[in-house]
DNA sequence: CAGAATTACTTGCAAAGTACAAGTGAAAGG
DNA sequence: CCTTTCACTTGTACTTTGCAAGTAATTCTG
């Protein structure tokens, strides 16, 4: 249910209900950095390596949690974090997410770890069912190993695209 | 093959990649014109509802277009008229639409038809194979009756039987 | 406990992108 | 011919974005 924030809907159709809340540059992207790599904090969506600025950042965040897909919290430990994290309406960007994946490494040579992907493809519901379970237990541990993280590099090899910043 | 076009790409991540390509309001829907319902023209993508300036359409298509999404042709009967279609590209990028009719039927109450979202998700290869055949056969009838149009879509029985992947 | 650092923003401004209205040129219809 | 249709382009106002800098609330450090 829901759909309240929405400022500027045009036509009822699907497609365009949801370009509104997240056809832009970047809302999916925050939304793939709190499903797949475990990111948490505004200081973590920003060094992310897209280049958001702050302002667009805070105003994205304000968005998607007006419109119900990620919710926030103070950090416990630490006063000054707040844990960005996604609800079960975001959650269920997954199987978006997972068809963006597969067709970017059908399409583009992307640099992404081919046999994840694959393995993804093959069973979309158990990566749906492991990124719930994370959620549910707070798991931040990347889904998929970020290319150019130390841990597996045998995939950030095929990345040669260029790269700004 | 793959992505010459795009200006700014960030960084190698697929999502980001594919969000460098039709990450705005428009490209998406214009995807789906073509794709369900059946669009072919300048104009009937201007007139579908959703308001585009004809300015950025004229960009949008562009661009599309140097990213291999679609191609033109001149229809033969009318030498005004130019024909946007769909590449194996663009089809592909099925499975990502129906994702997103499936989210926002489930999240924001959408006017769209319900069993008929139920039914493709339930094979979405079929729906995936029957976009296809109107492709080759090109089939322009839309594959899904838009919201306010009376007549159903001829096809929309072929996406009965059940099939999982 | 004072000052430095960190976090999550906000503000101001220039640049880029978008919306709207109007116009252009080529092809088709009457 | 003269008008209409089609696929755009152009000009201008408005909105959004990107960038640099600043701020308030915590937390760390000596």
């Amino acid at each position: 249910m829901s759909g309240k924030a929405s400022s500027t809907r045009r036509s009822g159709c699907p497609v365009s209900i949801a370009l509104d809340l997240f056809g832009d540059r970047w809302s999916l992207l925050i939304v793939r950095d709190l499903m797949v790599r475990g990111y948490r904090t505004f200081k973590e969506f920003q060094q992310s390596g897209e280049g958001i600025a702050s302002n667009v950042l805070a105003g994205r965040l304000r968005r998607l949690q007006a419109e119900g897909m990620i919710t926030v919290e103070v950090e416990e430990s630490d006063g000054r974090r707040l844990n960005y994290r996604l609800t079960e309406k975001g959650i269920d960007l997954a199987p978006v997410l997972l068809e963006l994946y597969v067709w970017t490494a059908r399409h583009e040579n992307t640099g992404a770890p081919c046999a994840v992907i694959e393995a993804m493809r093959r069973n979309p519901r158990e990566l749906i069912a492991e990124v719930r379970r994370r959620w549910r237990e707070r798991d931040s541990t990347p889904l998929i190993p970020r290319p150019g993280d130390g841990a597996r590099s045998a995939n950030s090899r095929s990345l040669r695209k260029e790269r700004k910043r």
